[in-house]
DNA sequence: GCTCATGGTATCTATTGGAAACCCAGTACC
DNA sequence: GGTACTGGGTTTCCAATAGATACCATGAGC
């Protein structure tokens, strides 16, 4: 992709652009994406994959995932029912940007607990 | 860096990588990262590039990025206050993830609400 | 006609986010 | 010497969201 013309800010309080980055920044997207990353995914399965997830939410979030393209749901007319969950050609475009994320997250979490523990009692920084 | 070992895992519900990586992925983070990645800025700057937000709302999300270890607060003992953030040299490792994502938002906002549209009175994807 | 599995809803409560008003210190103005 | 202004917040109250738990519909198999 060459260097394409993008109109949207996302320090533009109403660019829809902020809203899709709080959309994708949400709780449990990163971790949906984590799991149909390697392809679709039933919604048990996904449940299963995220502990710590409520069905509802789930609901909510993948609902929201397919309405803005990012996943696609199918359902298998049988008994008792079966419906798969998969990113879109768009939402693995999201991949990149989602795993760098995580990674860092993964890769600093170390960091940031030690910091957490150093903040107690830490006099402020004052100047002047 | 070397490849390190990454002993965190986001799919472990306990794993505090998970909360680090739903704290950056919070509603105003990303905003607060793109201001202060030009240098440091006063509160009511922040809050003036980022319209929208409340001050209550800002100052939690400053505390807790302050507390984490990626935001630095200095208070001028000077009258009116002046209080500067800027990222620490942890924070400054977490603007590349972050711009990924913002860019992607940019770049795909248009794609996002074009589905949004498409997606009312679209038949379910059905298969039987 | 009881039970099982799947993919959810419904209901209620706890937590979080947001709007609006207010506060404090010192300084400048009148 | 009273008043207003300024910056960086806090307080209070209400709305929206997240979460826990229970429940439901369908049809197959026993």
């Amino acid at each position: 992709m060459h260097t394409e013309e993008r109109p949207f800010d996302v320090m533009e309080p109403d660019c829809p652009s902020r809203v899709v980055l709080q959309r994708i920044g949400d709780k449990w997207t990163p971790l949906v994406f984590q799991v149909l990353k390697d392809g679709p995914r039933r919604f048990s399965a996904i449940r299963t994959s995220i502990q710590g997830v409520t069905p509802k939410v789930l609901t909510q979030t993948l609902r929201t995932l397919e309405r803005d393209g990012l996943v696609a749901r199918t359902v298998y007319a049988q008994v008792p029912p079966r419906v798969e969950y998969r990113l879109t050609p768009l939402g693995e475009t999201l991949l990149g940007p989602l795993d760098a994320v995580r990674i860092w997250s993964e890769e600093h979490a170390g960091k940031i607990l030690q910091a957490r523990q150093d903040y107690d009692g830490q006099p402020e920084g004052q100047v002047g």
